[in-house]
DNA sequence: TCATGGTCACAAAGATACCTTGTGAGCACC
DNA sequence: GGTGCTCACAAGGTATCTTTGTGACCATGA
C-alpha cells in the first residue's frame, strides 16, 4: 500500500527543520540529535528519493528544488501526524489535575486533535504551558451522562436534543455529503444536481443501521420512497473505498471526505431539497459559561472558527 | 514538533491493514514480514499510546475502541504519505519508456500528487499496469519549454497566457484565498468581509517579488493605493506560519491552507471586488487531442474533477 | 597572517530496535 | 484426534541509528 521509497515521520521532520533553520546542525541540535545524526539521515531520504534535497555548503545549507518539493510535501503528512499526535496525547494524559472531556465519535475523529493542535499552538504562542487532556469517545448519550455525573468537565456531542440539564454552545456542524466515484454516470458536471426523491429511488451505499450517519439519513428521507442499499458497511472507511470503486452513492460526512473531494477519488453531488446538516455542541453542567480554565479556552477555540 | 508517542508510518499502516483484514497474521503476510514481528509491532504502539488497540482472540483480532480512533487519525497520515509517495515515485521513475510530465510549483505541490495517486488506483481498478511517472517542477515558462522542445510529452501549467503553439486543456483552478490568524479583528464572524480597497491599504504579509503569488496579488490590486508590506517571506510555510501567530493578513494558494482552514489555526476572509483565481491548463504538443496512451488518461482524470 | 567559530563529512564503536526462526498453546472444524 | 487457524514467548542475528572523535573548509575579526 505505501512504497518503500517513504521515509520515515522523524526523517521528514528533520527536513521540514532544515528547511526552516537552513543549517543541518541546528535542525540537529533542535530535534535534540547530533548534527552527524541529522547528516546521515538526510543521506539515507536523499538516497530513498534518488536525488539530492540539500545544498549543503560551509556555511549552512538550502534544499534543492526537489527538496522543497518533498517539504511541502512532508508538510502536509506532518499536519495530520500532529494531529494524531494530539489525539494520542488526549489519550494518555494523566488524570490529575488536567481536562477531561468526553466527545462522540465523529467529533472525536475528524475535529477534536486538529482543536486540540490550535488549542496548544495558541497557549504556547502566549507564553502558557500547554494542557493536558484526556479523552473518552463514545456516543452522544453516554458522553451526556459522564457530563451530568462530574466524571468529565467537558463533552461534545451531536444531534439536535439537548440534554436535559446541560448548558451548550454551537461549535460547528457536520454535513453529510453525497458522494459518487469518478465513473459514476452522475459525476459528469451537468449531472452533479438530484432531486431528494431521485436520491431515495437509487440503491446506496450505507453504514450499518444505528450508525449515526445512517439515522440522519434515513430521517432526512423518511417521507420518499426508498429502494434497498446495495451495500451496507460498518465503517465509514469501508463505505469510501466502496464509493469510490464505483459500488454507487452514499451520504458521508462532509470531514470524513474531505482529502478524496480535493484528490478527486470522491466527486460530491448537490441534492435539491434535502438537509443533511448536524449541529455539534459543547456541553458542560452548571453556570451559563464552561467552567474556568482549560475547558473554556478549548470551547471558546472550537467555537471561534 | 511531533511528539514521541507518534508511531512509525509502518506501523500505522499495520493497523489500519489489521482493521481491514481482522487478522495480525493475514495483516503481516500482505505486508510481507511474520506475524510474530506484526504482533511486536502492535505491542510497541500499544505502549506509546498506553491503551490497547487491538482486542486478540484465538480466531481473529478486532480493533478495540481506541484503535479504530486512531485509525481514523491513522488514515489521514496515511493518504497524506501516499501522495508523498506518488511524488516521490514520479520523481525516481526510469527514463525509458514511461510517461516524462513537467509542472509548475503549485500544481507539483499541492495537486498532482492527487492526480497521480487518482490515476494509479483508476488503473489497477482496472486491471492495468500502473504507468510510471518522472516529474520535473519548474516554473511556467520552462514547462512550456520542455512540452515544446519535446523533453517531456505533457506539461502542467498556471497562468492566463497559452504558450504559443501548444494545445491545452483547464484541469483547475489555484484560487489565492486572504486570511489572517485567529486573534486578529478581521476574524470575527461579523468582519469576515473586507473591500478590496481595505485589503490594499492594509500592511500584508507577503512573498517575495517575482513570486508566482506576489504577481498574482500584485496585479490584482494594481490600481489601488498599497500599504507597504508588513514583512517579506521567501516560503508558503513561513507565511502560514506568520499570519497564524497574528502578524497580519496574507494572500495564499487556496491549496496551501486547506487544512490551516480546516484546523482553525488561519480563517478565511471574503473581499469583494476582487478576482484573484488563476487558471490551470495542461499543455502538449501537437494534435487536438494529449498524446495516446498514459498522457492523456493522466489528463482526462485531472481534468475530471 | 592567524585564531576562532561556524559549517558539514568521514570513520569506528556502541547501543538499540527490529526481524526471523523455532516453539507452544488455545480454539474450531472435520 | 487430526488439521488449520489464531496469537504469544524466546533466542539469535542483522541492520540501523547514534555517539564519539576527527578533519576539512569558509568567513570573520584581530
Amino acid at each position: 500500500m505505501i512504497g518503500p521509497h517513504v521515509p520515515d515521520l522523524r526523517a521528514l521532520e528533520l527536513l521540514v527543520v532544515v528547511s526552516r533553520t537552513g543549517s543541518l546542525g541546528a535542525a540537529a541540535s533542535e530535534l535534540g540529535i547530533t548534527q552527524q545524526a541529522a547528516s546521515s539521515r538526510v543521506r539515507t531520504m536523499e538516497a530513498l528519493v534518488g536525488e539530492p534535497l540539500v545544498a549543503r555548503s560551509k556555511r549552512g545549507s538550502e534544499l534543492t528544488p526537489t527538496g522543497e518539493l518533498v517539504v511541502q510535501w512532508a508538510d502536509r503528512v506532518l499536519d495530520a501526524a500532529q494531529e494524531l499526535d494530539a489525539g494520542i496525547a488526549a489519550l494518555r494524559a494523566d488524570r490529575r489535575g488536567h481536562l477531561d472531556i468526553a466527545a462522540s465519535l465523529t467529533i472525536a475523529e475528524h475535529l477534536l486533535p486538529g482543536w486540540l493542535v490550535g488549542l496548544r499552538t495558541h497557549q504556547v504562542q502566549r507564553g502558557q504551558q500547554p494542557t493536558e487532556v484526556r479523552m473518552t469517545a463514545t456516543n452522544s448519550a453516554r458522553v451526556a451522562e459522564l457530563v451530568e455525573s462530574g466524571d468529565v468537565a467537558l463533552g461534545f456531542v451531536e444531534g439536535p436534543e439537548a440534554p436535559c440539564g446541560l448548558r451548550r454552545r454551537l461549535v460547528g456542524t457536520d454535513e453529510l455529503l453525497v458522494v459518487v466515484g469518478p465513473q459514476h454516470p452522475w459525476s459528469l458536471r451537468s449531472r452533479r444536481r438530484v432531486s431528494a426523491e431521485t436520491l431515495a429511488a437509487t440503491p446506496l451505499v450505507v453504514r450499518e443501521a444505528g450508525s449515526g450517519t445512517r439515522t440522519v439519513l434515513e430521517r432526512a428521507l423518511a417521507d420518499l420512497p426508498r429502494a434497498t442499499p446495495v451495500l451496507e458497511l460498518s465503517s465509514t472507511a469501508a463505505v469510501r473505498a466502496a464509493v469510490a470503486a464505483g459500488a454507487g452513492p452514499a451520504a458521508v460526512g462532509a470531514h470524513a471526505v474531505r482529502d478524496d473531494l480535493a484528490t478527486g477519488r470522491l466527486v460530491r453531488i448537490t441534492v435539491t431539497g434535502l438537509d443533511l446538516t448536524r449541529r455539534l455542541h459543547a456541553v458542560w453542567k452548571g453556570g451559563p459559561h464552561p467552567p474556568e480554565g482549560p475547558a473554556r479556552e478549548l470551547v471558546a477555540w472550537a467555537a471561534r472558527r
